[in-house]
DNA sequence: CCCCCAAATTTGATCGATCAAATTTTGTGC
DNA sequence: GCACAAAATTTGATCGATCAAATTTGGGGG
């Protein structure tokens, strides 16, 4: 038996095409005991509309397309990782499926979308980094292609730029700046940052969360000293740990948990007292380390980190899409906001006492 | 100026509709001069045909669904992350696009292809991981719909079944094999295995070879006494390591990164000498750890770890995918195997030194 | 009981491609 | 030059939905 069509279902029923089509699309169109009856028929056939009739006819696909990076460091991409999902989960929910491709570069990455909303008729894209003065924005915000970015947009200095376009993002900043009081609250004093040697901007904003709390706390004059950039490697995070050990850091926050790794596997042995505050910071009296984007590995070894609300993100992002796409008269409901700063959050763990001195 | 169509196209040119549309579907129907000039006009006016029109006449969407697990644990994620990555890029190449959807279960998976099938009317599915006795299989394999899973068959008794389906899987055993070779090569004889706790037949599999490389290389009755078996997680591997230590281990084959980690944790700091084998193992003479799935984790750590060649399994499974789509009349090419296991390799690796005793 | 207006429903056209069949053009042999 | 098949091209129908306009139904007032 072949699927049921609008035209199969109406014969059935001895009503016509629209009459479904309208309890479907506009339920209010139609005399409740027919919509009933309709309801109930459209259950038992199992009857679902085609998305490419309908596509074809109304030039909406209910699609949007999301670029899939190569992965790079595993470590840091498990944040993406999660952001697809409840992308994909938002996504689902609100009627759209995701269409993934891939790029070369952020060149072909426009030539894409153009593809894609030609051939596919994509009905938004999002982009899930920003770069300084984007290109692919503004290639989307001058054609008119509804779009919104995990990531504020920057202006080629690397400073936080106005745009028109949607983004959400994690406000660095401020996590870095919590992970500073949770170490000042635990009797840290001497506490250090390390960074990434690229002109990142992102990278950029999560250190100067880092220098505001502490001048706050009255430690500016440590800044200078205290802080430390690198590439972001397991190995750059213990050589910078070293570094800012020797400066007489107790407690160091980083860009990544990369960093973190390395910075936490470089202290894990290094000479005891050094690295002991006030307070312990945790079992053996080892330095305490902060990480960023709380990643699987932080998790499995118990590094601290601050973590990305990357699923509320990505339900915000949908959300404005969706809203962008909604029937116009929806000015009943309060539009989502196009602009928005998440706060991520700390996540405070004992390191696991895998090695402690005197275990076996 | 609104996107180009077939028939402003053909008016323009002066041709009908149907011309154009062979010369793009059945070039061998069109005289090579009018081919050139109907080719020409396509590249002038940049025409791309709508997918939507042509998924409703041909019933081919072009796209294969591909259901995305929650992140569960982003360490071994990050084999699914590259598997997904070279998968989108093989479709792409192949003209095909991949389409994300999530589950809550296997059962509501099924919901999901039905749904997928009927509305979007998806071409093929692409299982990531395969159950003993999985019932999607079944569910796709009767209702007729092109299907490929990255992973084998089993029987409900975790056994490796036969199975219509086509599937492409790594050679699990062949992996943990040849890193016990490796070892031995290195002067290991006390060799551990540390795998699942979990009936899963993936990690018996990978036990498996390293009973038949030990039992090979001589060391049959060892079998018993330096397998162990926990729950997959970093606190695990360093309870096993530490237990397998304790038996004579000098070297541990894991089932995962996640437990090699652990191990290699736990063994960083063992009794000196425990660890040594015949030949220095690495710097320090610490013991030999190789773990599973090669994740960045491994990379930035330096642990040895069994590589899975998923970008060719990912390539495979579209190459599979397309030719069982492919029209009918392809008896002249060489049918992709709809059955393929792939070997796995060794990565060897020299542990970071970044807590060498005697460095600062 | 009829007229009128609003509500409910139906009809015909359309989105942009492909299929199948009809038509025109080309080429060959005599 | 002509008949006739093969090659090239065109025409009309169709996939399954929605839009816009036309038609039918129903209820209230005079």
């Amino acid at each position: 038996m072949p699927r049921p069509t609008l035209a199969s279902l109406a014969s059935e029923l001895a009503v016509s095409r629209q009459t479904i089509s309208n309890v479907l699309n506009a339920p209010h169109k139609v005399k409740p005991a027919t919509r009933e009856r309709v309801l109930a028929a459209i259950a038992a056939a199992d009857y679902r509309p085609s998305a490419a009739a309908r596509q074809l006819r109304t030039q909406r696909s209910m699609n949007f397309g999301i670029r899939l990076y190569p992965a790079t460091d595993g470590i840091n991409g498990a944040v993406l990782d999660r952001f697809l999902h409840a992308l994909t989960e938002a996504a689902q929910s609100a009627g759209y499926r995701l269409t993934l491709f891939c790029a070369d570069s952020d060149e072909d990455e426009v030539r894409q979308y153009e593809q894609l909303l030609d051939v596919a008729g994509l009905d938004g894209f999002i982009l899930t980094s920003s770069t300084p003065d984007d290109a692919r924005s503004r290639w989307l915000q001058e054609r008119g292609t509804p779009f919104a970015v995990f990531g504020r947009p920057w202006d080629a200095d690397g400073h936080s730029a106005a745009a028109e376009h949607a983004w959400v993002d994690v406000d660095g900043a401020a996590g870095t700046e919590a992970a500073v009081n949770m170490l000042l609250a635990q009797g840290h004093a001497r506490i250090g940052f390390l960074g990434w040697h690229t002109g990142n901007p992102v990278g950029a904003d999560r250190r100067q969360g880092w220098e505001r709390a502490m001048t706050a706390a009255g430690y500016g004059r440590d800044v200078p000293v205290l802080g430390a950039e690198t590439e972001d490697t397991v190995a750059g995070g213990a050589t910078g740990a070293a570094l800012l050990a020797s400066r007489g850091a107790t407690a160091v926050v980083c860009s990544s948990d990369s960093l973190a790794l390395g910075a936490m596997e470089k202290l894990r042995e290094a000479r005891p007292g050094a690295f002991r505050p006030g307070q312990p910071a945790g079992p053996g009296g080892r330095a305490a380390i902060v990480g960023f984007d709380d990643t699987p590995v932080a998790a499995a070894l118990g590094l601290s980190s601050v973590a990305q609300p990357v699923e509320e993100a990505a339900r915000h992002i949908i959300r404005v899409l969706t809203h962008e796409l909604a029937a116009t008269p929806a000015a009943a409901i309060v539009p989502p906001a196009r602009q928005l700063l998440l706060a991520p959050r700390v996540v405070e763990r004992i390191p696991l006492p895998l090695a402690a001195p005197g275990s076996d």
